[in-house]
Formats: C-alpha cells, structure tokens, sequence
DNA sequence: TTTTGTGAACTAGTTCACAGCT
DNA sequence: AGCTGTGAACTAGTTCACAAAA
C-alpha cells in the first residue's frame, strides 16, 4: 500500500512514544540473542504487549512488516531509531549537580542509545570545574546559554530544587531548548512548541503506597 | 490494560492515583501560603488542571468539598494523605547502591512527604557497611529478606542493572513486598497482586527525543 | 499456511453542563 | 450569588477480527 509517512499535523500521543522506544530496547535484545525475524504476537508475548498495538503502532510510521514472516529485527530496528531520531547524536544537558544530577550524568543508558551528556551546569561555584564520577564537567550555571547554543544541546534535564526549576526552565527556553525532562518536583510552565516531560519520584511512590493503603492491587506495569 | 483498585464497588486508576498526589503537593503550597479554602476552579487555573476532573477525582473518595465555598485546605489535605496511606511512615527500601540508588536514598522529597528509607542494599562487598551521604546504611543482599520483614518494608526501590532486577524483583515477591518502584530498564514480572511502576529513565529521553524528531510540541504532560 | 495492516467495536479517560446545596 | 458533585457527551486509546499479502 501507499507510504504513510505522517504529514505533519497529526499528532502522535505520548503513551505510542513511550512504547516506541521500549519496542527498540526489546529489539536490541531479540538482535543481540541473533534473532533475525520476529511476529508481533512473539514480541508481545515475551515483553508481555499487546500484538495488534505493536502492529498498529508501527504501522503509523510505514509498511515495515512482511505478511506470513513479521519483521525482520534488524531493519525494525534501524527504522525505530530513525524514528525516535536517534539517528545521530542527541545532546542532553543537565541543570543540577546534586545526588540526582550527578547519577543521570553518569546513568550509563543514555550513552548506550546515543545520548551524549555535554554539560551539567550548577550555580554553586564550590561545584563548578570539578567533574562527575564518570567525567561530566560542571559548568557555572552563567555559562549555561552560550554553551547550550554552542554544543547545540537538544535536551535539557532539570534535576535542580523546585524552587529553581521554573527559572532553568525559562532559561533552557530563552536559549531555544525545545525539549525538557524535569525531574523537580511541581508544576512547570513552558510555552507550546516546547516538549515537556516530568518525571515525578513522589508522585511515582505515592501512587505506590496509594495502591498499598487500598489493600487490592492488579498485577504490572506501566509509567 | 489500566490497573484499578476497588473502591468500595468503583475502580480508581493509576492516571487518577498519581493526580491525588500532585493535588496533595498543590494543596501544600497553598497551606504553605496560609490559604484557607480552595475552589476547584482557583486550583485548576493555578496548577493548569482541569477544574471538574479534580472535583471527579476527588467525589471517588468522599464529599470533601462545601458548596459555594470549595475545599478547606487542611482538611482536604488529611483527607489526602490519608487515601494516599501516608498517615502513618511508608518504610521503603532501595536496591542497588549505584550512583542513582544512592541518589534515591537521600532524595529529599521521600522523607518530606512521610516516606523513609530504611535500608540501602548492594551485593558488592565493598558498598557493605558503608553509608550513603545523607546516613542511609548499605546493607548486604543477604540481609534481604530478614530485614524487610524486621523492619516491614512496605516498598522495594529496584535501581540495579537490568541484568538483575527480575531477580530482585522476585526476591522481593518473596519476601512479602506488595509494591515495587522500578529505575530498571526492561520488562519485570511480578504476580498478580503486586504491584509495579515502572520508571524509565532512556524511555522518557528518547520519547522526548522522538518528538524532537519530528518537530511535535505540546506543552505539558504529565507522568 | 502465517502474519501484517486496518476499519470497526469497544473501553477508558476527560470535559461539559447543570441540578442542587450553601 | 458561588461552587460542588455528577450524569451525559465527548475524546482518546486499545483490542478485535478479518481481508489481503507472502
């Protein structure tokens, strides 16, 4: 059938994002263990999915299946990445050189799918000049919009107090970032055409004991 | 699939659990800024919420609201952090005593919100007895499950590689834990009537990179 | 055969709009 | 007047089921 690359105006949800890149992960591994083909119905079976979801999914972005076979991993693979546009380096900056700040410059993940963590910027000058574990600089913060434009940083990651973080949001924004992962607790404005993403650990352990406190609980997943 | 709980009859899910701890953090602030009442529509505007999906959120659980005039501050927050469970100390233990475990272990936002970290364990011999900066102790694997019942942990933090986590997943299972927060990277499997959430760390950048990709916005989101 | 890709059906989640209480 | 609580309407997301392709 005809190509079906979107043309711009639709808008894919956040939920299909999120499982594009766990189909990838998956991938990687069916690769690693030398599988050369897969069926939705496998894949969803052993990362525990839903085939017609797969198959819906992917189909949004092309025709990347072969009827009677499935898909063949590698080409899946590569076209996942194209999509998720890890295809050449993703620079990430991070604002906040604390406990947390410091394990994400180090979180060996992101390197492993392309990301590369250039900076991680602080204001306390006792921080600055000294380097995480894993060799990540730490920048003065007053240095933040020159090098962001300089190293053309793609993502900013805020792991910074939530009384600071609207202020590094407006920054990163000011400095034409267009995709923030905020780990600070609260509520972040950024204006449209800017992505936001938060990662709430309170809210992710309350949610928890919420489910505890209620005694009835299903089984899995999903954040 | 959607996890829900019962609620004398009625299921609550996992969007809405995880609201109830953001109108928590809101209702702080407000308490915080000494206001007394709150309407839900003032809320809404001021945390960018919808006005009747908080008052819905809220009717699941009891009448707590006074018409014509809104919420009382402080009685909806007990009201709050008793659906959450939080009116009594949330005992949680973290495994793996890496960069982003021991981040984890002195995450202030745990202990302020009632959550404490009881223990971090490590199977390296060489983390063993040490202690985080913030005073969490670093306990040997094998203590496990002795401890998590001694000290009835009530929830199991996984930030071990994804090599190990179904392991300590299971091990976890085992030792009664109902309640599993997961940094991990992969797919776990937990048996009906435990519950998982899942935080992924490379999902939640490369959904943003996705979106990077193909020149998407939006403002916020939630997670 | 097997398995994709996809409209249709279904389910879940959100927002509207208003009755009814203060 | 103001505001909650809630059915009804709407929107988003998932799963079903099958025609078409290899």
């Amino acid at each position: 059938m005809r190509n079906k690359v979107r043309t711009g105006g639709e808008q894919v949800s956040e939920l299909t994002a999120g499982r594009l890149s766990v189909y990838l992960r998956c991938l990687n591994t069916l690769d690693a263990a030398g599988v050369k083909t897969v069926s939705s119905r496998t894949l969803a079976e052993q990362f525990h999915l839903n085939a017609a979801q797969i198959r819906k999914d992917l189909a949004y972005f092309g025709e990347f299946g072969v009827r009677g076979v499935g898909y063949y991993v590698r080409e899946l693979k590569r076209h996942l990445r194209l999509i998720l546009g890890l295809d050449r380096t993703v620079r990430v900056a991070i604002v906040g050189a604390g406990n947390l700040g410091l394990a994400l410059a180090d979180y060996p993940g992101f390197r492993q799918e392309g990301f590369e963590i250039a900076a991680l910027f602080d204001a306390e000058q006792e921080k600055v000049g000294r380097k995480s574990r894993g060799g990540v600089r730490i920048v003065d913060m007053s240095e933040f919009r020159k090098l962001v434009k300089r190293d053309s940083i793609d993502i900013v990651v805020l792991a910074v107090p939530a009384s600071a973080s609207q202020d590094v949001a407006n920054a990163a924004v000011a400095a034409g970032i267009r995709a923030i992962l905020n780990f600070s607790p609260g509520t972040l404005k950024v204006p449209p055409g800017v992505k936001l993403k938060n990662v709430d650990l309170t809210v992710s352990l309350e949610s928890l004991s919420f489910f505890l406190a209620r005694g009835e609980s299903g089984d899995d997943e999903e954040a």
